[in-house]
DNA sequence: CCGGTCACG
DNA sequence: ACGTACGTGACCGGA
């Protein structure tokens, strides 16, 4: 027998989108020397390293499509009409692709009038009959109907490296029927993107369920007369031509007049010469040095050869040579830095890197005063995970000038990955590896022994720091974002690291007694469930749940989710009065909740050695400016409920006779939101010191001056303040308050009126944002919102309320974090100390003789942080435990 | 590993 | 007509 054939078939046009698309966030940081754009061929050349090692393809071919008139356009003008033009960005990268695989040795092809798809189904065909193995590769699951015992279909998922493949087996699996019926599904179906319509009501469900039972389409249509769903089978007969040329325009054509054949498609490799010229001209660095590390049979997968100097007992003085900035890399292989064991380090600058497994050196004399040197600056990813780090070691970090991170989260929210590697690949920066491509992930996750490997990714780890230094300072000052960041994030990591070191005490024995009282109650609300559900059921399963509500004791469903009923909080209350199960399954939940995230959850995390919880705060995280609180979450503890509250009672002081103090803003996003408004009236209410929900009631209700502002209205009132930080629409308001749309929307007609100033910031923040892509914050904190122009409804008016509430809500933030600053400072020869942040307050602990200070002292911090245009108001409140901190 | 649910501001 | 309140993290069940 001769050797097997395998043949590659790739989807030109639908591969080169996703790849553009997987690396849009970076378009710019992908251009060569001339202009060019080159993330989509850098994307494109990436997967196809994939598709080129997973297969081995003997024979391969990259379809194109000719144009936009095919046969399809003649038969029915609005095919993939619609569509957006393709981006001129991803466009100049067309030529440029097919160019690249004439330098790969692969053949390029298409074909005037047909589409890629019908040339990749002739082509498959010819190779089926020839008794080739194919793999066909694209963006589009529509060619999956291609898949035969011979034929595969990879279809690329997210990003650049994941595809899902599909055999026959694997599609009736996906989808519910055979490769051959689904041009019958896109038949009934239609599809939007390509825009032909198919049946009018004829979803993908209804299809499938259509094609399962009679097969066809013709099948349909010889049965039509068991159709009994009166609707449907009107809609059918009407809509019978659109479902046959729907399905002739979803069905690809395996006789296309093609003028190549199998024996044309011969897999050549790579023609060296060309191709290195061809990566050259595009700056492909990263692919030159996997060309040469091939030649070399070196496994350094292509990277610049990087030099290094092992740190020892013997020499680390020469660290001492250094000056100037260094950059310096502390290696902790788990999230967690308060426990993580640490792995190595790098310190250097220039041509001088100097490395070590061993972390003890970090405590000899000579690093350890370079570390907290004033007169060396250090450059570093993530300041607080380091500064944390080498206080564990009793070393202390000083003078950090540069966070790799930090300035990345600042320059875009959006492109926050926590790994050096990555990172720096997004800011350009190409000579280094993620962590997951040198450690690897999931179980197989391993720090290797090879010295060698760790200490040259450890070494282009410093050198990405100090190779990025200067332009994200640049980009930084370009953005007005300096002062943001050297004034008040950079200074707040070292008050979170303080936080996060100092921790907060936990009573684990008020703890463990709650978990006993909390079991008894579980498993007694559980039996009298059981008994009323008439059987046992796992009452956490919203699947079981949903059974046993709606269809064995028959309730109403109210709402659904994308699997199944809807169990959650506002339907089952909704239904409370059906059946007296609903009230002890909320019950269960409640106390379930408390007991494995707060009691349980809570208790696994305390430190045995001192009895606290050290969380981490997530500073380069949020979209808006927030932090988050991690491993615990201390940031989300009940207070709501009374038994959820009592958690609070298990967070003590950490000394006898001290005290847990509390200070939080009051309404601070609504004073910020008129702050930035210039709203006169908002901002005379909050000068007079109102109630500002009762003040809101009395506008939106118009009530007379004596009239009396009841209990309902100031809680629609303050429905109506939440949801003009959220950025109201009139539906969500009427969902919240249990109104109706258009009362929803008489309530935010008056609140515009008789608030003309808030009015006017939401038009322009919107228009603002459109205009530049962009919101900012009173810091210069900055969000991109992609979608803001978007023509997807739903997208677009996503980004407009992200464009109202991220000022408003980002603002705040940027107050208490210049809050936070000032108080460490405030309270330095003070044995109080702060604790916990949660986005408007601040915990403390402190000695009961020092909270009379505090009470002046921290509200006046507070609410001189920024001058605003209205007051701040700060309240405090303290206690034996958090608990009573209210 | 994702979706549902629910804890917080 | 479209289908929504903004920002988070942890736990559980069930692919």
């Amino acid at each position: 027998m001769t050797e097997s054939k395998r043949l590659l078939l790739i989807d030109g046009n639908s591969v080169a989108f996703r790849a553009f698309f997987a690396l849009y966030t970076s378009l710019n940081s992908f251009t060569n020397a001339d202009g060019l754009h080159t993330n989509a061929i850098f994307g494109f050349n990436k997967m196809l390293d994939i598709m080129l090692a997973q297969v081995k393809p003997t024979d391969a071919l990259v379809a194109f499509d000719a144009g936009k008139v095919t046969f399809r356009t003649k038969k029915y003008a609005d095919y993939k009409g619609g569509r957006s033009k393709t981006p001129p960005e991803l466009s100049e990268q067309m030529p440029e692709i097919r160019r690249l695989l004439t330098a790969r040795g692969i053949k390029s092809y298409d074909l005037p009038n047909f589409e890629a798809d019908d040339i990749i189904g002739t082509m498959a065909k010819q190779a089926e009959q020839a008794g080739y193995t194919t793999t066909i590769f694209t963006g589009d699951r529509d060619l999956t109907q291609l898949t035969s015992a011979t034929t595969s279909v990879a279809v690329s998922k997210k990003g650049v490296s994941e595809v899902e493949t599909y055999t026959p087996a694997h599609v009736e699996e996906k989808l519910g029927v055979r490769p051959d019926q689904i041009i019958e599904i896109k038949g009934l179906q239609g599809d939007t993107s390509d825009n032909y319509p198919g049946v009018t009501g004829v979803g993908p469900k209804t299809a499938v369920n259509l094609i399962q039972k009679y097969g066809t389409i013709d099948g349909v249509y010889d049965h039509i007369d068991e159709i009994t769903a009166k609707k449907m089978k009107e809609h059918l007969v009407e809509d019978k031509d659109s479902a046959f040329s729907s399905r002739d325009l979803a069905t690809i054509r395996r006789d296309a007049p093609v003028e190549i054949s199998l024996a044309d498609l011969t897999y050549l490799g790579d023609q060296q010469e060309e191709l290195v010229a061809y990566y050259q001209q595009m700056n492909f660095q990263s692919f030159l040095n996997q060309m040469s590390a091939d030649a070399d049979g070196d496994d350094i997968l292509g990277l610049k050869p990087v030099s290094f100097t092992v740190l020892t007992d013997q020499n680390v003085a020469e660290v001492n040579k250094l000056s100037g900035s260094v950059s310096f890399y502390l290696e902790m292989p788990e999230a967690n830095y308060h426990t993580s064991p640490f792995v190595g380090f790098v310190i250097g600058q220039d041509d001088n890197w100097y490395v070590s497994r061993d972390v003890e050196l970090l405590q000899t004399p000579a690093l350890k005063q370079l570390l907290s040197s004033q007169k060396i600056k250090k450059d570093v990813f993530d300041a607080k995970r380091t500064y944390v780090g080498l206080n564990r070691l009793n070393v202390s970090l000083d003078n950090v000038d540069f966070d790799l991170l930090l300035a990345s989260y600042l320059l875009d929210t959006n492109e926050n990955s926590n790994d050096l590697g990555r990172l720096a690949f997004q800011h350009g920066y190409h000579d280094i590896q993620s962590d997951e491509e040198v450690y690897g992930k999931g179980a197989k996750r391993a720090i290797p022994d090879d010295d060698q490997l760790l200490f040259e990714h450890l070494t282009r780890k410093g050198i990405a720091i100090a190779a990025l230094k200067p332009s994200l300072f640049d980009q930084l000052e370009t953005n007005e974002q300096s002062d943001l960041y050297r004034n008040l994030e950079l200074p707040m990591a070292f008050v979170l690291a303080h936080m996060e070191i100092a921790g907060i005490t936990v009573d684990t024995d008020r703890l463990s007694e709650m978990q006993s009282q909390f079991t008894e109650l579980l498993a007694q609300t559980q039996q009298t469930i059981f008994q009323e559900a008439g059987e046992e059921f796992n009452i956490g399963s919203p699947k079981q749940l949903g059974h046993i509500l709606f269809e064995k004791l028959g309730l109403t469903p109210l709402k659904k989710t994308k699997t199944g009923y809807s169990t959650s909080v506002d339907v089952l209350e909704k239904l409370a009065a059906e059946a007296p199960i609903v009230e002890n399954i909320l019950k269960y939940r409640q106390i379930a909740k408390i007991q494995s995230t707060y009691v349980e959850g809570l208790l696994k995390v305390v430190h045995s050695i001192d009895q606290k919880v050290h969380t981490r705060y997530i500073q380069t995280l949020t979209q808006t400016g927030r932090l988050s609180s991690v491993d615990p979450n201390l940031q989300n503890i009940p207070i709501r409920t009374e038994e959820g509250r009592r958690i609070r009672q298990a967070f003590i002081p950490s000394h006898e006779d001290w005290q847990i103090f509390s200070s939080d803003y009051s309404q601070i996003e609504l004073r910020v939101l008129a702050h930035i408004t210039h709203d006169q009236n908002l901002q005379a209410a909050f000068k007079d010191n109102e109630d500002i929900h009762a003040s809101t009631a009395r506008r939106i209700f118009r009530l007379a001056p004596d009239a009396e502002v009841t209990p309902n209205m100031r809680r629609q009132a303050k429905a109506v303040n939440f949801g003009i930080v959220y950025g109201i629409s009139d539906f969500g308001l009427s969902q919240n308050i249990g109104i109706t749309r258009k009362q929803a929307r008489t309530f935010i007609d008056t609140y515009f009126e008789e608030y003309p100033g808030v009015k006017q910031y939401m038009e322009d923040i919107v228009a603002s944002a459109k205009e530049k892509g962009y919101v900012e914050t009173i810091a210069h904190r900055r969000r991109y919102l992609p979608d803001i122009n978007a023509r997807n409804f739903n997208q677009r008016s996503f980004a407009e309320r992200t464009a109202m509430n991220t000022p408003i809500q980002g603002s705040a933030a940027d107050i208490i974090k210049i809050a936070m600053i000032k108080m460490e400072d405030a309270i330095k020869d003070m044995q109080a100390t702060m604790l916990l942040q949660v986005h408007d307050e601040l915990i403390f602990e402190a000695p009961a003789q020092e909270i009379a200070t505090l009470e002046k002292l921290v509200p006046s911090v507070m609410d001189s942080a920024v001058k605003l245009e209205i007051p701040l108001k700060v309240e405090s409140h303290y206690g034996n435990t958090w608990y009573e901190a209210k």
